[in-house]
DNA sequence: CGCTATTTTGACCACGTTCAACCGCTGTGG
DNA sequence: CCACAGCGGTTGAACGTGGTCAAAATAGCG
């Protein structure tokens, strides 16, 4: 479904990597980009298929992972409104390196390939914003990285916790509520764990007190608790 | 130590990013860039500490590491002759995110920050450049990530092997020699298993015939059986 | 030749996976 | 209206990969 939405008002314009653009420039970009509406499910790219341009997300939110051959899946990241798809493997010459798939009611505005490379190389400002982007997820992979080498699941679901505290919070009465519903199966793919011991470590943090759920969403009572289990086992 | 290397005779230079760069621009780099002697066990810079600039192999090996809080390396990677160091970290304007040290005494070019960005504004296909390394670093990274969650260490020492294989084989009368000698540990730790289990699968590909060892370099005798090891499990 | 660092082997253990059964809910059709 | 299929989630039990710990063997080096 397609609509068009206007860089210069768009929600996402804060956020993104576009920000820091003066005005003129927006609407420049606003000539060369369509925007199109996608609900829950659907897939805005496959992993494999060719790289035809760049996405950002105007609203809601997507899910990017890569699947192995035996068909298991891990998500690499969960973006949110600003967010920018499928740079990588644009400016790698690849083809699409994961499947990014809507996972709450979005707004995604596309770049095709050329165009947006044509624009980049008259913006050295927002060249210099996507290299820092892009140097910030490979630091994070890295780190993610490390995580999966070294900490065990229980650690590694505090910190996913946490960090999606950081990106989806939003402050309550009891305390804070993740702005997302993942499944459990979503969720131990982002830790990089099976579902059972993902089930198994939510109930433990749910007995300990620390969380609890409400309509499917997640809420954090105790964030003390959750970053002290994410250092080091004391 | 201090030299001075020629960019534009540096044997790097076909490997490098700056490897499109007309003779010109490559003269210019040369004026503001230096060129460092290290020899092996030699630290380029630590993670944590400030980014100071981009360094440029000109010869010899480097790793590259990050370190947890307990003390345990993650090897990220093992960069040779034409590699760029430490420009994650400068885009994101952090601090560098591992150390870097030599394993086979090197010459290292090193460009300060503010005159390699100030040299980047002026030449956008070096930019260009820098995103495609950045991006194919990303990716990679990925990568690893789905192999530490899904692969066994038995398989993930397989396809370092391989991947050492692309990056410093040479064709032998008995099969292809890796040309850097790495101890269990750095094997270890590239492969996020520890050293026993790394030496057990070791001795197990050595028993299978698939390898073998000259003086401390592996030497790999079946690259298709290894190939085949490296494959999902038949 | 003795001392240290690296490698190798063995025994044991634990985390997390796998497999399987089961629960609770929702939607669908008889 | 109930039966039942289907799906997401939960729990239990068994297993196995790979980590930990300890000790021996080997290699490197002053």
């Amino acid at each position: 479904m397609k609509c068009k939405m206007e860089c210069t008002i768009c929600p996402a314009s804060s956020a993104s990597v576009f920000s820091g653009l003066p005005e003129e420039k927006l609407r420049q970009l606003e000539q060369v980009q369509t925007t199109n509406v996608y609900k829950k499910h659907q897939i805005v790219f496959y992993e494999g298929n060719p790289a035809l341009g760049i996405y950002c997300i105007s609203e809601g939110k997507v899910k990017l992972y890569k699947t192995t051959e035996e068909g298991k899946q891990r998500i690499l990241k969960i973006s949110g409104v600003g967010a920018l798809l499928g740079y990588a493997s644009l400016f790698s010459g690849q083809n699409e390196q994961y499947t990014a798939e809507v996972i709450e009611d979005a707004h995604i505005c596309f770049l095709e390939k050329n165009g947006f490379l044509a624009f980049l190389k008259k913006s050295p400002e927002l060249a210099m914003a996507v290299l820092s982007r892009l140097s910030v997820e490979t630091i994070k992979s890295h780190e993610q990285l490390l995580d999966q080498t070294f900490k065990s699941a229980r650690r590694r679901l505090a910190e996913m916790l946490l960090s999606l505290r950081g990106s989806f919070g939003q402050k309550d009465k009891k305390g804070v509520r993740l702005n997302l519903s993942l499944t459990r199966d979503e969720l131990s793919q982002a830790i990089g764990a099976t579902m059972e011991t993902t089930v198994r470590l939510l109930s433990e943090f749910k007995q300990e007190g620390i969380i609890t759920e409400e309509d499917h969403k997640i809420l954090i009572l105790k964030s003390d608790e959750l970053a002290a289990l994410a250092t080091p086992a004391f």
